[in-house]
DNA sequence: CAGTGGTCTAGACCACATG
DNA sequence: ATGTGGTCTAGACCACTGT
């Protein structure tokens, strides 16, 4: 069907298999295979690109690494979904101290449309004074008040979202109400001390060491796409990295 | 030399290149393959093993995603330094608000054996009142002091460590004095007040909200060998946490 | 049983580094 | 020119899931 060319010595040299994989990531991305649906078998992937089958393997073993798909032996390859346990975690890492990881409950305190702050602009690659959304929420972990969370959208790529009602879980909405798929993100993170409007949303004195999590979340064709601050307290959780 | 059985059907699968991986694991942990060497080529390592090429391949990829061996087409593959730039910042995450990531220098003010504390046994897996190795060190990013660390030991694994001239790059000191390579670590994250002991260290007001990091390391067999408590001020740095 | 992904093999050729 | 790792192919068989 779409036939990649084996060579192109000409000072870009892309492998066959990460060619099939980008037409593959694109027929995600635009949404011809929609998240939790399997996906043609890798002998019809195969046959379709006019590749060999272990190609169209090593294309399938990149995504699966980067998480864009998930295979079951003897049932097929699906199109990863953000609210699978192990989607969720790969971006929330704040976990209580004792017991299991946990998914926060959030009620949302604000949300508006406003121009881009130079800040957000910059990060999210706008031109500065472009519309973007902010949402502010207030999250819990076993029902206590544990981060406060300013998120910042492009408004443009989420279009009157502002009047949905808006769900716990942000990235499966992306992705099912405007077909924008998180692929990645990038924490920056720092000890400060609470202010006055954190302190009263997380119950704490104004002061408190708090970790603020201020992380870049890029979409699958790797542009930024959404900018979130968090604010945590961590008396009885952390934050889990794990480094390998 | 050392054939692997392919098949072992009974409740226990494990596929051939993962024995084999094992078995390539176990030479650079008892030291058959030092760190920076070259081991030998995949053909070489097929035919000793007794698989075809494509199995050892299997094998050497996931040794390479583990940061255990680096390889470099046309030249070979090698066993992973510590002191490879890449391999320092796997481990070392904060970095200046501005600028490149750099490697701290360290001064150590505090070298001494003691028994391991209820936390230190239970962390390193040792019996209650086994002796243990503690460090204090104050480390320095752009010439500016920017943690206080504490780091535990297992004097066992380590002995006489107290006398030797301790380096910058402790992970390098462990692999090459005591045969004891680092291969992937835990680290929990807080916020919280600098005490005195760690504000004068670092030139900050007591109260001051630190990074704590308190992070686990664990050897190539998988035990845990390290235990590092470090606390970072963040006020021109920060924690860098890549998310895929 | 048929169909899927997972493993393993065997060999050809390409890109790169070194002598 | 040689040897290394990197890519690609083609096919066999194994393990697992559903019908």
């Amino acid at each position: 069907m779409a036939r990649i060319e084996a060579r192109n010595n000409a000072l870009g040299f892309r492998p066959l298999y990460r060619q099939a994989r980008d037409i593959l990531v694109s027929r995600i991305n635009d949404g011809t295979w929609q998240a939790g649906q399997a996906i043609p078998s890798e002998m019809e992937i195969a046959a379709d690109l006019g590749i060999s089958p272990g190609t169209a393997r090593k294309a399938l073993d990149e995504m699966e690494a980067e998480n864009l798909v998930v295979r079951h032996q003897g049932r097929g390859t699906f199109v990863a979904r953000h609210d699978d346990a192990r989607i969720i975690f790969q971006f929330f890492r704040l976990t209580p101290d004792t017991g299991e990881r946990e998914f926060p409950s959030s009620k949302f305190v604000g949300i508006d449309v406003r121009p881009a702050s130079p800040d957000a602009a910059k990060i999210l690659k706008l031109r500065s004074g472009s519309r973007v959304l902010q949402l502010e929420r207030v999250r819990s972990l076993s029902g206590k008040a544990a981060i406060v969370e300013t998120i910042t959208l492009p408004h443009a790529l989420f279009p009157a979202a502002e009047k949905l009602d808006l769900p716990n879980n942000l990235y499966e909405l992306y992705r099912a109400k405007f077909g924008v798929t998180i692929a990645r993100s990038t924490e920056k993170l720092k000890a400060v001390a609470a202010k006055r409007r954190e302190a009263k949303h997380l119950g704490v004195a104004i002061g408190t060491p708090l970790l603020a999590i201020d992380r870049t979340a890029y979409s699958l064709d790797g542009r930024p796409t959404e900018w979130r601050v968090s604010l945590c307290r961590t008396d009885t959780f952390h934050y889990l990295s794990d480094l390998k």
